[in-house]
DNA sequence: GCCGTTTTCGGCCCGACTGTTTTCAGTCG
């Protein structure tokens, strides 16, 4: 049997919705079967079991048609309705949906009367004479196909939070200084720090909203005009991130900036609260019999609807509106509550500054401490440290923290754990560590309980402070390993191990989906930079608003404490941490 | 296919933009 995980469910789902669509069914079933999709996706727990033990009664959104299926598939591996479907249509015909501006329709006229069912096909045809001979298919449709065909082979289809975020400030600055611009905003994935993002949404207010789609379109970074109206453009830029532009009016711009930041699902629950009070909502305004509550902020609307204002991070649909309503939002941790962080490199081992360095970057920072965490002999590949230099690095660190004041380097090791489980160091030289990052660099493709198994031993012992990394993903390049987390968490919880935020832009791990639930047992997260170089604290910033992605407060985060706290509580034995 | 303070049928978000349409269909968000 195939191993079933999320993503197995995920994508089945989906791509029955896509196959949905081909046929011309109806478009309500197509959507519940997205939405069955975004569900599993989001769900707050271990959906593959609970889906294979015929265990999903009562999810909103998941009805007798669709446990029915995940049962089937979770547990025997197959669905044989997906099968069926699947059946009808070439495997590649897939692909065309990756085309932009191909939809359902386009795609099954392409099939159903050229028999093009690949993009290499598609490209062929467009090339030639035979597709304008279609109907809905004119000269202009055929010279756009083919530009998004060769954008789709150039460009990426989704960007990391880290590698957008300063182009994204640096164009909404020149919105902003545009003189018929009263408001500016960045709205969407970003405004909800989403790990990764498709595009960029901004959104301005302006009595001369044709004046700035205009200016938009003419950014000097644009590589295409993909729309271009009087109050909405979309730009691709040279790297390929799409852009899209909003000019509203200033008493619409707090409505377009609540409907454009989403998510879709708290959209749609909150939609639903307003039609409760007999308001309909949308991106421009309240409208509805009797009164019509003011609104000129963003606040105001969550206000008229009985609730506190929610932060763009937390609107998921996850909670956070219940939360709203009972005035039960967390006050969440923010980056200026941090006092120093952990897990950083030097050149002793793959890192490009020294320990001086280092330390004074983090003074620059603000910071009272910084973590020493370079890597240890198994990790040849990084120059990682044997005993003998480790040893020379925390008499060089103590050393030195002679010459500071109000600030101290704490020597750690980010030692890597082994296939076993076992560390890289034995217990006496972790044991003269003020604090130890266990992470697993190696032997990735280990089955899921033996992974587990491996880290929990890991977390067993008492030298252990936190786990680095704890999946191992590369957003966009390399999957997690397998591991279960949830069991991680319970005996992160049992053995008192804090679990880092890793907040480098290609990690950002362990997701953000599953802090609530940490934090709610108990668990305690560092946020660490992984810091390779000294410019590297930034990211900092990202683990942040990835920590209040994931609903953590002040206290859940040990690196928010000043220096002599954090000594001390390191000075404890793990258990009466 | 899902759901229900309009509860087992009937509705499910909809506006902006584009192209090939002569009044609208398809796509996107």
């Amino acid at each position: 049997m195939a191993d079933v995980t999320r993503d197995t469910l995920v994508s089945t789902l989906e791509e029955i919705a896509l196959l949905l669509e081909l046929k011309g069914e109806n478009p309500f079933k197509t959507r519940a079967y997205r939405k069955g999709a975004e569900i599993v996706q989001n769900f707050d727990g271990d959906i593959v079991a609970l889906a294979a033990d015929g265990e999903l009664k009562g999810i909103k959104g998941i009805g007798d048609a669709l446990q029915q299926k995940l049962h089937e598939l979770a547990s025997t591996g197959a669905l044989q309705y997906y099968e069926n479907l699947k059946g009808e249509f070439p495997p590649t015909l897939f692909e065309l949906f990756e085309v932009q501006g191909l939809g359902p329709k386009k795609i099954k006229a392409l099939y159903d009367k050229l028999g093009i069912s690949s993009v290499a096909e598609l490209k062929e045809a467009c090339q030639g004479k035979e597709i304008s001979n279609l109907a809905g298919f004119g000269a202009k449709t055929v010279e756009k196909i083919l530009s998004a065909i060769e954008n789709r082979e150039k460009f990426a289809d989704r960007f990391r939070l880290g590698e957008v975020a300063p182009l994204a400030e640096t164009l909404l600055e020149r919105l902003r200084d545009h003189p018929k611009v009263s408001r500016s905003a960045i709205a969407g994935s970003y405004r909800r720090s989403k790990e990764t993002l498709h595009d960029l949404d901004f959104l301005v207010a302006t009595t001369k909203p044709a004046e700035l789609t205009q200016f938009f379109t003419e950014f000097p970074e644009v590589h295409e005009v993909i729309v271009h109206g009087e109050t909405k453009a979309s730009i691709r830029l040279e790297n390929g991130l799409q852009c899209d532009l909003r000019a509203v009016s200033n008493a619409h711009f707090p409505f377009a900036l609540q409907y454009f930041t989403g998510s879709k699902e708290h959209n749609v629950e909150l939609r639903s609260l307003a039609l409760k009070k007999g308001l309909s909502l949308n991106e421009y305004d309240f409208t509805g019999e009797g009164d019509i509550p003011e609104v000129k902020e963003e606040a105001d609307i969550y206000r008229a609807l009985g609730l506190d204002w929610v932060v763009p991070e937390l609107r998921e649909n996850r909670g956070e509106i219940e939360a709203a309503q009972k005035g039960e939002l967390p006050a969440l941790v923010e980056l200026s509550h941090l006092r120093g962080t952990f897990h950083n490199h030097t050149i002793a081992s793959d890192g490009q500054n020294t320990l001086e360095e280092m330390a004074g970057a983090a003074k620059d920072h603000g910071l009272q401490y910084l973590g020493i965490a370079d890597h240890s002999k198994s990790s040849f590949q990084a120059n990682g440290l044997d005993e003998n230099r480790l040893i020379g690095q925390i008499a060089t660190i103590r050393k030195l923290n002679e010459s500071f004041d109000d600030f101290a380097l704490i020597p750690g090791s980010e030692v890597d754990i082994l296939k076993d489980g076992s560390l890289d160091f034995d217990n006496d030289l972790l044991a003269q560590l003020d604090y130890c990052v266990a992470s697993v660099h190696n032997v990735f493709n280990l089955p899921e309980d033996e992974m587990t198994a491996r880290l929990i031993r890991a977390m067993e012992n008492e030298h252990v402070t936190m786990l680095g990394h704890l999946t191992g993903r590369l957003l966009l390049r390399r999957d997690p390993y397998a591991v279960n987390i949830e069991k991680i968490i319970d005996c992160a919880a049992e053995t008192r191990t804090v679990i880092e935020l890793n907040c480098n832009p290609w990690r950002l791990d362990m997701d953000w989906r599953w802090w609530h639930r940490a934090r709610d047992k108990g668990v305690l997260t560092s946020i660490n930079p992984d810091a390779h170089a000294t410019e590297q604290l930034q990211f900092l910033a990202y683990g942040a608003r990835i920590a209040r992605k994931g609903w953590l407060r002040r206290e859940d985060v040990v690196n928010t404490r000043p220096l002599a706290e954090i000594q001390e509580w390191l000075a404890l034995p793990k258990s009466k941490r």
